[in-house]
DNA sequence: TCGAGATATAAGTTTATGCGAATAACTTTA
DNA sequence: TAAAGTTATTCGCATAAACTTATATCTCGA
């Protein structure tokens, strides 16, 4: 395997990290794991999605390694497997705040 | 507007950023331009895709205002826009690495 | 071991996205 | 202004991912 294809590999698992991110629900359940480890049944009923979603959403996050999922008796608790995830979104989100202020600044300039 | 509907609209946007990025091809174009800016045909080049490819790519980008093209005679000049998203990309590929480097242990460990 | 609560999965549909090929549009030079 | 080079767009197809509903699985306590 040349170099040319270990990092086409690297950047496609690199990308398919990013899509994991790219959906508001699983960004509401990583910060809400930020916060603390939580069951199945909070994290549902904290962002306001059907459990069939959260379950849903929460095992990709499990399979691209970003929750732990722990079993407590009946309850399942998940929780943040790395901080620096939240690092990385609140880099993207500020980002995303200056992008928005530019394009609000280029609006008001065009009056 | 209230809150939760705010947060909503941001956590979407979040969210789109992140789609944004969730592609191989725009990953190595970010990085291309993380070095400097080049052209369109240069980038084409050096990430080995068709033209229109890159093309199409590039506008993804620009509408997220994540890159910026401007015109050099009969060429486009890209740039990045802010430096902080290879920053994002950066930690990313940390958490990525560790995650896998998890993988590979408990292979090992089941042996 | 049976019922209830908690979580996960399956099915079917809809929506979104990437690619390649063809082509259009824009800019300079002859 | 016609030709050549550069960049952008369109089209048709294929793949993938999300949502809702229904159902299955797992764990505990009676």
């Amino acid at each position: 395997m040349n170099t040319q294809q270990l990092t086409q590999e690297v950047t496609q698992l690199h990308a398919d990290l990013c899509a994991a991110l790219a959906d508001p629900n699983r960004i509401l359940l990583l910060y809400a794991l930020a916060e603390k480890p939580r069951t199945v049944n909070e994290l549902t009923a904290e962002i306001g999605i059907l459990q069939p979603a959260a379950s849903r959403h929460l095992k990709v996050l499990r399979e691209h390694g970003l929750a732990r999922a722990t079993r407590l008796g009946q309850h399942v608790e998940y929780s943040l497997v790395d901080p620096r995830l939240i690092d990385a979104l609140d880099t993207l989100r500020a980002v995303l705040r200056d992008s928005l202020a530019r394009r609000a600044n280029l609006m008001n300039e065009m009056e």
